[in-house]
This record gives C-alpha cells, sequence and structure tokens, in this order.
DNA sequence: AAAAATAGTTAAACTATTTAACTATTCATG
DNA sequence: CATGAATAGTTAAATAGTTTAACTATTTTT
C-alpha cells in the first residue's frame, strides 16, 4: 500500500536524517560545525568557488554564504581572493589550515561512514546506494517544477 | 571497493538531505520550520509527551526544547499542563489550533512525499526503505556505543 | 551614456543551539 | 525523617545560521 510506504519513509528519513547529523556532529566536535564542514568540503572538491555558487549548491541566500565564510576566514581557513579581470567576483579557497582542519574532519567522517556501510551485505548497500542516487536526480527534477510554477 | 561506496555514500547523502530539506521548507512556507514541524509531528503522534522526551528523541539540550516551544506556545500551538502527581513533568500536547496547522502542513508533506515515491518501481523504493529502517537501526546503536566509550 | 543586471556585503530580526547556573520537586539512604 | 542527590524544567548569555531589504561596486546591455 502506498500510503504506508509513504509514512514509513516520512519517519525513517527525519530519523536517520537527525541521528546521522548528531553522529558528525559528534565526530566534529567543536573544531567545525556540520555546515561549516559541508562547504569546507564543497570548497575543497572544486578547489575554488564563489559565495553564489554556494549559496546555489546549498540553496541558502548569499549573505547566510557571507556569513558562514566570515567567521571561516576570522579563523583562518578560507582565504578570499577578488578576480581581476571581473572585480565583481571574489574566489573563495582554502588556507593550508583549512585544508589540514577539513582532511582531519573528513578522516573521521570517513571512518564512521565505513563502520556503518559495513554492517550491510555489499549487494544490499549498494542497490541502496543506487537507488539513493535516483533519489537525489528525482529530487533535483522536482526543485526546478516547483521553482519553474 | 569499500573506499568508492564510502565516498559514494557521504556525497549522496549530504545532497539529499539538503534538497529535501528545501524541499519541505518550501512546502511549509512560513508558517512553521522544518524544526517546529517535527516536533508538532511527535507530540502529535505521542498524543502528549515532556520536554526531556523530546530532548532525547531530538538529540538536543532541553533548553533548546524549552525555546522551540517558548515560541510555539506563545503562538498558541502548544500548551503546558504540569503533572498533579509530579509537579517537577509538564506535559506538552497541541492545541486545537496546533493541531489543524500540523494537519494542514502534514498533507503538503504527504503530497510531496508521494510525488517522489511514486517515481520509482515497487519493489525498488520498497526495498530502500527497508535498507533504510535497517540503517536507522545501525545509526541507533552507533550512538549508543560512542556514548559507551 | 544611462539603465539594467550581477556579485557580494551589511544590518536588523529571527530561529536554533550550547553551556552554565538556577528553581522546584522528588527520591534515597543513613 | 532529614538531608543530600537526582530529576524536570527554565533562564541568560553567547554563538551559528537564516531571511529580507537596502546597499556598494562592477559589468553588460541597449
Amino acid at each position: 500500500m502506498i500510503q504506508e510506504l509513504i509514512d514509513r519513509y516520512i519517519s525513517i528519513s527525519f530519523q536517520v536524517h537527525k541521528k546521522a547529523e548528531s553522529l558528525i556532529k559528534y565526530q566534529l566536535g567543536n573544531d567545525l560545525t556540520n555546515d561549516q564542514h559541508y562547504i569546507l568540503r564543497y570548497i575543497h572538491l572544486a578547489g575554488s568557488c564563489t559565495s553564489t555558487e554556494l549559496a546555489e549548491v546549498f540553496e541558502v541566500n548569499k549573505s547566510a554564504i557571507t556569513a558562514i565564510i566570515n567567521r571561516m576566514t576570522d579563523r583562518g581557513l578560507i582565504e578570499r581572493t577578488r578576480d581581476e579581470n571581473d572585480r565583481r567576483v571574489v574566489y573563495l579557497t582554502l588556507t593550508e589550515q583549512g585544508i589540514e582542519l577539513y582532511q582531519k574532519a573528513q578522516e573521521k567522517i570517513h571512518l564512521l561512514v565505513e563502520s556503518i556501510i559495513t554492517q550491510f551485505e555489499e549487494p544490499e548497500i549498494t542497490a541502496f546506494i543506487n537507488t539513493y542516487e535516483k533519489l537525489a536526480e528525482v529530487l533535483n527534477n522536482k526543485k526546478k517544477e516547483e521553482l519553474g510554477e
């Protein structure tokens, strides 16, 4: 029954979401908030990026990004560099200290996820992640659809 | 390869989490924040509950719950009732207005989740939800383990 | 050259959170 | 049964993250 699946999905996604957040927070301790870690991760993987890009990816207003980046530049984790060709643009990159802190945190998250994933049989977790990826795609389209209306 | 699965899991769970949060926020509009909706949901399903219980379920300090409940009692959505047998305890229940607002919100979330779930074949989504539920269990044990250390 | 668009910041107001100190009540035990 | 410990909840101060609206500076369009 579809109604039952919907209810189970709502319950369980909320629970997993909360628990995961809380476990990540526990791993990060006082070094970084979860949001700060996600942002460091994004900048690290991208090499460098702009506030506008972060605001789109994280689906918040640009001023929210400014605030987060301010806190991390104050701590010497992120650097701002003005684009000399288009002086409106500011590139964000990790400082050495930022890279170091990110990697230290990322290792912990990696171990956490490993300890969880290895409690499943490989075919089950692979199937799960495959569907999860499809779900991300569906949610992305849903978002565009909402905005298009 | 397990390393690859871990990386895919970290990326995708973050993405889905963000998108889902943002879609729910869009559905709730200015009526409720996501956290407020989750708390109304919990109290509604439980019938009534205490701050301590909410703090445990949501894994935050009790003072965070006090703050959220204050905002919602101010808006007439939640009522506090002192237990006459144990006067330390305060029971939280939804007011009529709270029930009404919750149900209105819940309908929207339900439709949202339905529109997402129905884009999958039934066996796939059922398998997904089953694994998701196991995952919730694993995360729960992980949490206890962390605290036990 | 003037108007429109873009990138980013600032300021004010708000929600959510933590920590530490506190009140009020109940439990435990010596 | 009195006192000290535990429990339930609140308060206050500090911090993180968010939105909205107004702003600066720059580039693009027309």
